[in-house]
Order: structure tokens, then sequence, then C-alpha cells
RNA sequence: GCGAAAGUGGCGGAACUGGUAUACGCGCUAGACUUAGGAUCUAGUCCCGAGAGAUCGGGUUGGGGGUUCGAGUCCCCCCUUUCGCACCA
């Protein structure tokens, strides 16, 4: 063992005294300033990988200990996200109470980062499943059902027959439910929704100015929100005296609908077919369809399949009789859930028509090429002009077409401009026992009862019985569904349906400053102190859904006057995923136990240390980009580690004066140049890489003898120091080795001197026709025809410019000169 | 299909605003110390060619073209991979 650091003994040193001393601790009243803030909100799964290798933590601790280095006042609050569906998947199949299954996780979690050297603020530590946290969804919803934000409706769910049961996306495999493989159904439940479509527009402009955020995510945002401008227009059908309003973003093809196609779920759908000589086959259609789960009618490669009702509708711009039809690619609850059908120029229409043998008519006609409407075999896209809509007869196929269009539609009145979205409203209502309690109460004589605040929180009650069947285990619990109803005192119902777990990560940030307030959801000032979140470390899967919601609840809470931003996360840092090769598959993947390709942290801690594990997660690669673990490479932090801990040995065989100090210090001043910006961009493999250098450099210094000890100390000590929030407790103990008696992270973060990092001579590189000939040693400040000369006398240049003469030279000033020739006349 | 990102040694990767491509690490090769080592240390390691040798010449950042004194970096075309969305009218 010799040569070896004893990292163990090391680990349990610091980590005691870290926690004893309760370093991550911060006063939130405390004065005034910048702050910074770091969000973490994991997920208690009780599976180690969830917490996985741990890398937004160590980037995120990381980065922490480099702030208050740094003298900043920075806040590193945890707390779990412990409401979900696998807590509750946990008591069903291995019979724990989901609330013990969960706080035993959580207490595996904290250990885990504990071990891994992270400093978080346990003072503000918070869990989601508690009351005294889900109080204030229960607060927050009533104060959005009062302004209109939270509403009730039939939407679809999942339903399995056999089970009884609601099924999440995630539960339904191949059509059918995950545990007993019974075809799933669609059933139209009552369901709570949030009005997130109220918000979509100031959703997507935010966007605009989070220049912290990256512009994947943003993309993905805007794509979500899918914000697409058109017009409505009113079909009239004259047999059942109806109109059927349609959504397109193709006013001025309007001419060419030839039919028209409504969702199965359109609400018409069963009048136009009630005359029907074929009736029953429709509707077992209409039936087979809309039970088709939502997954698979949306997903790959589902075919087009549709019905004729039989009933027609008249084209408004033409005065022309179409038919109207319904298809499984209509979607119902996109802009009206009907569309009008022009196949010349949209291509699934197009599709659709030769399928079924409908009419095609062309509005833009390509000018030179005669195109038949029978024939066409790709819609016409964004070319032509139009002929045959006698108003615009010549108009280009252009947006200005399309408003010019719009503007006609709503004089004659056939509709109006309209803005559609892909975005849908949120639906929170989840059947689950494991979430937020919708603090609602159904009477016979009074309808829908808001609780009253004072009653809050409703608790959700510890005593249910799980047995995947027969609905949600909260609806079977009497003590909870039975109640009074707050306004006639007659029996009630309570809600039954829980909030999704997405409502409690919306506003965390906001509780972790005020997490044991029980009078209110968060103190305003406080909030507005040190909110927005100046940075959130977190992976891309949170990209739309999480932090949509919490872009929305932010500015609902603003709305409320209870903050004063639109925006709370400033900055966003996604971090890429650690893989590694899965002998199952023969491949790389993410590290999950399924496939059986998973690397214990605690091994790796066990073995060569929490220091090593941290270092090695650093350096592996750009933080941002997937990695591959490897098991051969994380011995390199290790014999890093190692080098420098056996170096603080060897420093007093430096020698007590040496000729020239100058190079280790301008590498010293150099490394704390690098590292600091390497830091500052998130840059963590490169900021290990400077280390590394620097390490060599005094090592070669020491053994060789050829800096003092002084300087060789000062450089231990500086490299140390910016070592420290990748390695934070070998660094510790060689800083308190060295004979200092604060701590590190007391220490103020090293500070370089421009000056120190010139040099006198430079060794300048010398080019002919920018082909790399030779060095120069010259005065760092030479001008042009000082290098010229001294270039000039080189053999090596000499040689290449046989022949030939200097026609011009540039000059980069210490780093190269390049010399163009031309052939001597 | 649409949108985005990325292609650099045997491998992970470096190169901030165009200026010595391959830093740092892994692996590999040789040597040292060892009873032994998968410990540690030293030297070497992009490719091709010449040379006993230090060295010298040529080539190289997915492919092709362009701008420039100079391109991994900027512009255009193509190829490949990964990710996101996917009948959104």
């Amino acid at each position: 063992m010799s040569g070896q650091f004893d990292h163990k003994a090391i680990e349990a040193k610091w980590q005691d005294r870290w926690e004893r001393q309760r370093v991550a601790e911060v006063d939130l009243r405390h004065g005034a300033g910048k702050y910074y803030m770091l969000m973490m909100f994991p997920y208690p799964s009780g599976d180690r990988l969830h917490v996985g290798h741990g890398r937004n933590y160590i980037l995120g601790d990381a980065l922490y200990r480099y702030l208050r280095m740094n003298g900043k006042r920075a806040l590193n609050p945890m707390g779990w996200d412990a409401f979900g569906l696998p807590a509750e998947n946990a008591a069903i199949q291995r019979g724990i109470h989901p609330r013990d299954w969960t706080f035993d996780n959580i207490k595996v979690m904290k250990q885990q980062f504990r071990r891994w050297g992270i400093l978080f603020d346990w003072s503000k530590e918070i869990a989601s499943c508690t009351p005294e946290y889900y109080r204030w969804n229960q607060w927050l919803f009533l104060r959005m059902l009062e302004k209109g934000l939270a509403y009730k409706k039939k939407a679809p769910v999942n339903w399995c027959p056999s089970c009884q049961t609601v099924l999440a996306n995630e539960q339904v495999v191949d059509g059918a439910c995950e545990r007993c493989g019974t075809p799933v159904v669609q059933r139209d439940l009552e369901q709570w929704f949030f009005r997130i479509l109220g918000y979509a527009d100031r959703l997507l402009a935010g966007l605009d100015g989070l220049e912290g955020w990256p512009e994947k995510v943003k993309i993905m945002q805007r794509n979500w929100i899918g914000r697409s401008e058109g017009a409505e227009i009113q079909f009239a059908v004259p047999a059942a005296g109806e109109t059927v309003t349609v959504f397109t973003t193709r006013p001025d093809t309007l001419h060419g609908a030839t039919f028209m196609v409504l969702a199965p779920e359109h609400p018409l759908v069963s009048k136009l077919i009630a005359g029907h000589p074929e009736r029953e086959a429709l509707e077992a259609w209409v039936e087979k369809t809309r039970n088709t789960p939502r997954i698979q009618r949306e997903g790959e490669g589902m075919v087009k399949e549709g019905r004729d009702t039989g009933a027609v509708a008249v084209n408004p711009a033409t005065g022309e009789e179409i038919p109207i039809w319904m298809a499984n690619y209509v979607l119902p609850d996109y802009g009206t859930g009907a569309i009008m059908a022009v196949p010349a120029h949209d291509e699934r229409d197009l599709a659709f028509a030769r399928q079924e043998g409908l009419p095609v008519r062309l509005v833009y006609h390509p000018e030179d090429e005669a195109v038949d409407p029978a024939t066409l075999a790709e819609p016409i896209l964004g070319r032509g002009v139009v002929r045959n809509a006698p108003p615009f007869d010549g108009e280009p196929n252009a947006p200005e077409t399309i408003r010019k269009f719009i503007a006609w539609i709503e004089e004659k009145g056939f509709g109006r401009a309209r803005v559609s979205y892909r975005l849908r409203d949120w639906l929170i209502s989840r059947q689950r026992y494991w979430g937020t309690p919708i603090p609602v109460i159904y009477c016979e004589s009074c309808g829908i009862v808001p609780v009253p605040d004072d009653q809050l929180p409703v608790e959700l009650p510890y005593d249910v019985e799980f047995t995947g069947r027969e609905g949600n285990p909260l609806s079977r619990n009497k003590q909870f569904v039975e109640t009074t109803c707050p306004k006639c005192k007659k029996p009630a119902r309570r809600e039954t349906d829980t909030m999704d777990t997405f409502m409690d990560s919306s506003w965390y940030y906001l509780r972790y400053l005020s997490p044991r307030d029980g009078q209110r959801m968060f103190d305003p000032e406080v909030a507005n102190r040190w909110a927005p979140v100046d940075q959130y470390i977190g992976g891309v899967e949170h990209a739309i859904l999480h932090l949509l919601y919490a872009r929305f609840i932010c500015r609902v809470l603003h709305d409320f006057g209870m903050v004063g931003f639109e925006e709370p996360f400033a900055n966003l840092f996604n971090q890429g995923m650690i893989t590694h090769y899965s002998e199952q598959s023969g491949r790389v993947e993410k590290m999950s136990k399924s496939r059986g390709n998973t690397v214990s942290p605690d091994e790796l801690i066990e073995a060569m240390g929490a220091d090593t594990e941290r270092v090695y997660t650093l350096f592996i690669g750009p933080p941002e980009k997937e990695a591959e673990w490897s098991e051969e490479a994380v011995s390199g932090a290790y014999r890093f580690l190692n080098r420098l801990w056996r170096l603080a040995e060897r420093l007093h065989e430096a020698p007590p004066t040496a000729p020239s100090d100058t190079d280790l210090e301008r590498e010293r001043h150099a490394t704390i140049q690098r590292v600091t910006h390497s830091l500052q961009r998130f840059s963590f493999n490169t900021a290990v890489a400077a280390l590394m250098e620097l390490l060599n450099a005094l090592s070669r210094a020491v053994e060789e003898k050829r800096a003092s000890r002084l300087q060789c100390e000062t450089t231990f000590d500086t490299l140390v120091q910016l070592l420290h929030p990748m390695a934070p407790h070998v660094t510790e103990e060689l800083w308190e080795r060295r004979g200092y008696t604060e701590t590190l992270l007391e220490t103020s973060w090293p500070e370089y001197d421009e000056s120190k990092l010139r040099r006198e001579r430079v060794s300048l590189v010398v080019q002919v026709d920018g082909k790399l000939r030779d060095r120069v040693e010259v005065d760092a400040d030479a001008d042009e025809k000082t290098v010229r000369a001294a270039v000039l006398d080189s053999p090596k240049v000499q040689e290449h410019l046989a022949g030939r003469e200097v026609a011009k030279a540039v000059l980069v000033p210490g780093r190269l000169i390049n010399l163009v020739t031309r052939r001597s006349a």
C-alpha cells in the first residue's frame, strides 16, 4: 500500500466535520447583494441508479464550492420530489406503504450524497409528500380555481377493464395493460385541468429572453407550444341544419377544399350518421377508433383510415357541396377537431383522397408546367399562382396571399383569423393515491365546493389498501371520502383524484426559501431576493414538461402578486448521461439495472475513494455531452490524486533558493487563469487537465531542483486550492497538513496576475507560405522589422526561400510570422 | 418527413475571438524497482517515407468545393451518427 493515501480515513474525517459544522447552512434573511441558488429535486426511487453516477450533483457541488471560495453567498438546498407512481407500484408489488418506501429511500440517498462529499443545506430540506408541503399545492389550486385557471372537463384516459383502473401512458405497452395484458380502452372521465393555454403566448415570448438556457431546450419548448396562425372557417351542413367550423393555416386554399374530415370524436358525428343506411357499422368503426389508445393512434406508421358519413357540407368559397368524412388522422383536440381537406396542397389530404378516390382541385397552378389534378402525385406546396379563385387569381403562393385571403374571408363572413396551439391544457388529475389530494368536495345540492382554506391541508390518509385493482385506493377509504359539505353541512363526498407531481416540482424552489413557514406558501420578500434560481442543473428529460409547467406556475404566482419575476430559472445546464457497455446487448447504453450494465458508485468509492470518483466524473468529457464510463480510465484520476499526495511529502526536497522562479510562477498564474475560465464555462474536464499539467510541471521542478522551495510550496498550495471543488476531501486534508488553520472552503479563490503571464522572450513560429518551417527566439514585443531580420538568418528558412523572394510578411506578435513568397524575378 | 447538435489518434477528448492540430488522461511499447504484481517510476507513442542517430520530407481534423497570408474553427454542397418532434390541418 505504499504511496497511496488513506482515502477512507480522510473522507470519514471531513464528511463528519462538514456535517457537524453544517458548513452549507445559509441564513436567508441576511443582507443584500448578488445571490446564487442552485437546485436539485430528485425523485427518491429506491433504485440507486436513480442517483446514477451523480454527475449533476457532483457538478453542482463543484460549482457550489467554487462560488463559496469566490465569496459568493450561495444556497445549495436539497429536497425530495417524493410523490409518484413508482412508490405506489412498490406498494402493490412488495406490500410496502408508499410513504415508508419513500422515506427509506430518502435515507439511503442522503447517505449517498454524504459519501460523495456533497454539501447540501439540509436546514432547507423539504419533501413534497409531507402535509406541510402539499397543503400549499392545495392552497394554490384553490386560488387558481377562483380565477378560472383550474377547471373540470371530460377527457379520455387509458382504462384497463380487468384491473378496473386508470393507467398512465407508461403502463400501456402495445395497447395492453402492462400488468395483466388486457387490451386498454379509452374512457372519458371528468378531470381537472390548468388553463396553461391562456399563457401560451407569454410562455413563448419569455423564451426569447432566456439567454442562460440551452438553445435546444428553448426550441423544444417552442415546438411543444406549437403556435400556428391561420383561420377558422364555417361550413354549412344544410341537411342537419348545422355548421362545422374547421381550423386551417392555409385559408388561401379554401377553393381547393373538396371534402371535409371530422375526428371520430367530433360532437356532430353521431348526428351526421344517424340516418345512414349502414349506421351500425359506422358506429362500430367510430367506437373502435376512439378506443385505440392515443399513443398508438398518434404513433409511428399509423395507417390512415376513414369512413364517409354520407352527409355533405357547402364550401363557402365555391358554393359546392363536398362530402363529409371522418378519419383517424384528424385529432379531436387540435384546432376544432375538423378539417377542410385540400388534397392539391396538403400531403396528408392528398394521400387520403387517393386512397378513397376523392376529387382533387388545384388553387395554385405551377406556371410553366401543366398539371392534371387526376394524376397529381405530390401536393403543390410553396409554389404556383392562384387560378380559379376569382378574387385572387394571379397571386403567388406566399404569406402575403394568405393574409389577403383571411381579410376576404372575414369580410365575407365565412370565418375569422385564429391562432391555434399544439399545447393542450395541463391535465393535473391522477386517479391515484400517492399524490396531493385535490381539495374539493362534491355536494348533491351545492355541486363542486372548494375546501375552505382553514380546513387545509386535506391530508392523505395513511391507512389504505393497495390492490392494483378497482381504481384509486383513496376512493375505497370511507373515512376520507365521506365528509360534509362546507356550505350546507349535508353529507358530501371528497374528490379522490390527486394532483400530477409536476405541480410539486413547479414551485419547490420557492419553498426552499421558507421551508418551515406554516402561514404561507413562501415569503415573497425572501423569494424576490433569492429567486429566480441562478443555476439549475438537470437532465434534458425535463426540457418540456417540468420546465414548462414551472414557467407557467411562476407566471401565475407573478399575476397573483406573489413574486416579482416571470421566469423561475435564469440559467439552465443540461448534463449528459453516463453510459456504459452492456454485455447483454453488446452495445454502449444508458446505465440501468435492466440492462445489467451498471457500475456501483459504492464499490468505486470503497476502492479508490469519493474524490477519485468525482474527479473522474468531471474529467470524463464535456459535462453537457453523454459520456461512456470506463473502469480502466478511472485509474487515471486515482493516480493523479496519489501523485499529488506524494508530492506533498517531497516538497522539502526543493532547494531553498534557485536561479529563477519565473517559469513555475508563470505556470501557476496561467493555471489559475485557465481553471477559473474553465469553471465559469462549466468546462470541468479542461480544468482538471490544466491541474494535471500544473502537477506535472511542479513535480518536475521539485525533481530537478529548478525552483525554490517557497515557490514550489506556493504553487502546491494554489494547486490544492484550485482542485478543491473537484476533490474536496484530499485537498482539505493536504491543506491542513500544510499547516493552515482555516479550511480550504474558507479561503478565497486564487487570483492571477496578468503581468505574470507574459514572457520576455517567446519562441515564434516561422511559416513560409503558411507551412511551419522553423521557430525563432525573439523579444515578446519585437516589431516586424526585427523579427524579419531574425527570421531571414535561419538556415531552414533560407532553404525554403531558395529561388524565391518574400512578397509579404504577416506578423502575429508573440505567436508567428508568415512569409509569403513569389518566384524571384 | 421536420427541427437541432455533432463527426479530430487504438479510445475519452483538447484547441477561448481563424494563427505551432492531437493538450490532459486511458491504452499500448520498452526499461527501472520488485519474490511477484493489475503498485510505483522513467522514456516513447497521429499516419507514411528516409536515416544508426539526433533529425529531415510529405500527409492528416467525415468527403468535396470556396473565402483568407493562414481554416478543425468562417461560407456552400454532400455523407454519417445521435437527439427531439412526428398525420398538429
